[in-house]
DNA sequence: TCAAAAGTGTTCGCTATACACCCATGG
DNA sequence: CCATGGGTGTATAGCGAACACTTTTGA
């Protein structure tokens, strides 16, 4: 009894958070996976997550997670749904809140942590422990209508970039493909990329321009009421 | 010590789901409010909520919620956010799952509850108790997002409706003005609303077309991939 | 007789879309 | 010499937006 120390008048659920880590690798989207160490679904992998603190909110929770598992403090992370099936985790009443993060995966340091972490494309993603499969459904709808709403997608590119890099990105996330010119004119008529001085040579010695996010223009669009169509 | 039989190694928040009821009496958007009857926050007006049951998800403990308040059963209802700020209760750790429906306001039957429950217009909504304010700002966005992707719409509306009606309702949800004949022309175009044989006499004695919303049709669109533009 | 609200069609401009050629490189 | 991939411009069709008049009724 001595460890039970904390008792209530009515049942209370375990309240925890997951956190869905997107990363581009230039042609694909992928997930960052933790390996379960321990029972139940040992050996299954899963989504980061673990308990909220009694002190934190849900999303300070999140971002705890992400920090634990990439070193990022600052990526873009966004909660989509709580998951409250009663019998989601096989042990007691587990609550979970998830939330999504955008991070470049060439800064997110290698997992010294001891638990093996790795990322997946998402369309080799092996069956998930506990009800993780839903949730990654779940995390994948938001994201792309999400993406209709803010530019986010900037968050998983690297800084400076090739429009390539961004359609590929775009028809990663909406799984549609684009004609190059079209898409080129369009996110540049948006007014929410700048078109940098210098170039970049591509592996096939290709020379293409670079662009950059123009933060403060979409701020200024946004006030205006902007919205991105795909 | 005898009433506290719940005990736990960790402390556990409490969780319960707040449900933000929207209505549509033909001119503005409402929200059923209840008035607190005991503290913290007597006499303040708040969303209905209460404790999730340990053998609930948080979508039945809203459906419940919502019953209880309207007598509904089978309202479209839908999860936005979870609200989980340490201090948002000032007793106790609290989490809340949030969800909002959308009711035709005729179809609440009276509040024969103790309780007092009073739809609000919008823009006439008083401080809250809690965070409420903060929840029904949330509320709004979602509900703003969410009817660009799916015609959640017509689920505030009369089984049969002028178009005129339905103009209303958009223009009070996306708080903007469309020129009739647009809108009209717009709606049709989409293939979602199918004319009736019937039309209504309005209380200024014309006489307006009535429609109803084609699931069936729309159903088969949402297959194709369609999307509402506003 | 005036205001309010429903019905109705056309025009214009913009944007989405489809589409083809040039050039450099590597195999 | 051929495949790959980047850069660039045009033509068309469809949609969004603006817009005016008639009719009926109640005040």
């Amino acid at each position: 009894m001595e460890e039970f120390k904390y008792h209530y008048k009515y049942p209370h659920p375990s309240v925890t958070t997951d956190c869905v880590i997107f990363g581009f690798d230039g042609a694909c989207l992928k997930v960052l996976l933790v390996e379960r160490g321990i029972n139940p679904y040992k050996g299954r992998w899963a989504f980061p997550g673990g308990f909220l603190k009694m002190d934190e909110s849900a999303l300070q929770g999140a971002k705890r997670e992400l920090f634990e598992e990439t070193g990022l403090k600052d990526a873009y992370i966004h909660q989509f749904h709580a998951f409250s099936d009663p019998q989601r985790d096989p042990r007691e009443r587990v609550i979970t809140i998830a939330y999504y993060a955008l991070v470049r995966i060439s800064e997110v340091k290698a997992g010294d942590d001891a638990a093996k972490a790795q990322w997946f494309p998402l369309d080799k993603v092996p069956s998930l422990a506990f009800d993780h499969d839903q949730i990654l459904r779940e995390a994948t709808i938001a994201l792309r209508r999400q993406i209709h709403f803010e530019p986010i997608g900037f968050e998983l590119l690297p800084e400076k970039f090739t429009m390539t890099q961004l359609q590929h990105l775009y028809e990663a996330i909406l799984d549609v493909k684009f004609d190059r010119r079209n898409f080129s004119n369009k996110m540049l008529h948006l007014g929410i990329l700048t078109q940098l001085e210098e170039t970049v040579i591509l592996p096939n010695k290709k020379e293409a321009f670079l662009y950059n996010f123009n933060a403060e223009n979409y701020q200024v669009l946004k006030q205006k009421g902007f919205r991105l169509e795909f």
